[in-house]
RNA sequence: GGAGGGGUGGCAGAGCGGUCAAAUGCAACGGACUGUAAAUCCGUCGACUUAGGUCUACGAAAGUUCAAAUCUUUCCCCCUCCA
């Protein structure tokens, strides 16, 4: 036993995340990785706790819902309570009370959100606070430092999230930065078992630049590859056009991240494509702006039709809001901007994003994906179930 | 009884001769939200409309004026203070 993890360590030097495929069923893939926090179930979705904290969560209700992972932001806690902090108390995980694995993004997407207030250049981005308007500057090496600081299970390397649109000349520009930039986070990166750091491929909506990218970050070695760049303004159809190959340039034994992605019909139309892992603040955000996430697609509770529904959000879901409480009072406290409304709908969003992936597991596993995703989509596009 | 202040769109509240179908906020109605500068943001919000306008509107009525939510008179309400 001992003897075979050694050999398995020796072999596997680099690597110190363990990633298993147990089934496969066309280009989707069931799996577990294996962290020094547990294990993620794979496709996996990760609630967005940016500032250690997903917001108007309690961190066991999130793991409640079923999330095995939570993604935290470099950029927020550098800047607030600051990196040096979260170590001193011994690290992000303890200092936000939840043991399981954590995923931090390395301030990539900041480099795009925060445009007029961050300078770039081929070393690293300046920010201006967007708190205080103090300077920070982040670098690959910057960025490595401080999530190893936080002790995140999974390091993402520091890149350019490619706006869109762009030019096939600005994209491959942008991606070959990052791709120079994954080189440096990779060097940066120190290795420990049960800790890992994950490339990004970039590339915009051009396939031989994702081919490109690909190839570059496969050479570098990752634990994991991430698919970053979409679902910035490009629309469905295009994001799944590009699905359609970018994944599959990856290495296959590797997990898959799609990074920002989506809203639920996006996510089940990219594990079709073979995608492994998402984040999104859709569940989050949308708890605090009303639209709550159903078998028969969203609706926004807000709506004066709600008013004097006394069923259920969703019939059949478990989470706190739909066993007790109507619609007709999520509703209400909703339009009275009460932060139990707000609670409520955050915890509901998140439950049926993870009743999603776990259902989304078990078809793969039952080798059933294509009707689950077929009785998916018709439902969703049923819409809201009448009234009665 | 005396002195003063006021009545504006669902509510609060600006406007005090033309640029006013009337600022702003709230409410209402709808939409957006994708590695969180978000408990946020954006529309609509008198009625018709061939979308250019047309009509009805700032307590009521009558006036002044080319022109009135804005000025005058009377009336009806409300509030404060003094008897």
């Amino acid at each position: 036993m001992h003897h075979l993890k050694k050999e398995l360590v020796k072999a596997d030097k680099k690597m110190s995340l363990k990633f298993e495929i147990i089934k496969k069923t066309g280009n989707a893939r069931r799996g577990r990785l294996y962290t020094k926090h547990g294990v993620v179930n794979t496709p996996a979705f990760m609630p967005v706790g940016t500032c250690g904290t997903v917001k108007a969560m309690m961190p066991e209700s999130v793991a409640a819902t079923g999330a095995e992972i939570l993604l935290g932001n470099t950029y927020h806690l550098m800047l607030r309570p600051g990196a040096d902090l979260v170590e001193k108390m011994g690290g992000l995980h303890k200092f936000m009370n939840w043991d399981k694995p954590i995923l931090t993004d390395s301030g990539g997407f900041q480099v795009m959100s925060l445009t007029g207030l961050r300078k770039l250049t081929e070393d690293g981005v300046t920010f201006s606070s967007h708190v205080d308007g103090k300077k920070y500057f982040l670098s690959p090496e910057e960025s490595m430092k401080i999530q190893h600081k936080l002790d995140s299970n999974i390091t993402m390397s520091l890149d350019e999230c490619t706006p869109f649109p762009a030019t096939y000349e600005q994209a491959a520009q942008s991606m070959r930065m990052s791709m120079r930039w994954a080189q440096r986070s990779r060097d940066a990166f120190r290795d420990r078992d049960g800790y890992g750091i994950f490339g990004i491929q970039q590339g915009s909506v051009f396939k031989d630049l994702r081919e490109e990218s690909a190839e570059k970050l496969k050479k570098i070695e990752f634990d994991g590859y991430a698919i970053g760049g979409l679902a910035v303004g490009e629309g469905q159809e295009k994001m799944f056009e590009v699905l359609d190959y970018a994944p599959q340039c990856l290495p296959d034994d590797k997990p898959r991240y799609l990074m920002g992605v989506g809203r639920p019909d996006d996510i089940v139309g990219a594990v079709l494509r073979g995608v492994d892992m998402f984040d999104c603040v859709m569940p989050t955000r949308s708890g605090r702006t009303a639209q709550a996430f159903t078998s028969y697609g969203p609706i926004n509770i807000r709506n004066a039709r709600h008013r004097e529904d006394y069923r259920p959000l969703e019939e059949g879901c478990d989470c706190p809001l739909c066993t007790h409480y109507s619609r007709a009072y999520i509703h209400h406290l909703q339009k009275c901007n009460e932060i139990l409304g707000v609670m409520l709908l955050t915890w509901h969003n998140i439950r049926y994003y993870e009743r999603l992936m776990q259902g989304l597991r078990q078809a793969i596993e039952e080798d059933k994906l294509q009707e689950f995703a077929n009785d998916f989509y018709r439902k969703q596009a049923q819409g809201d179930i009448k009234e009665l």
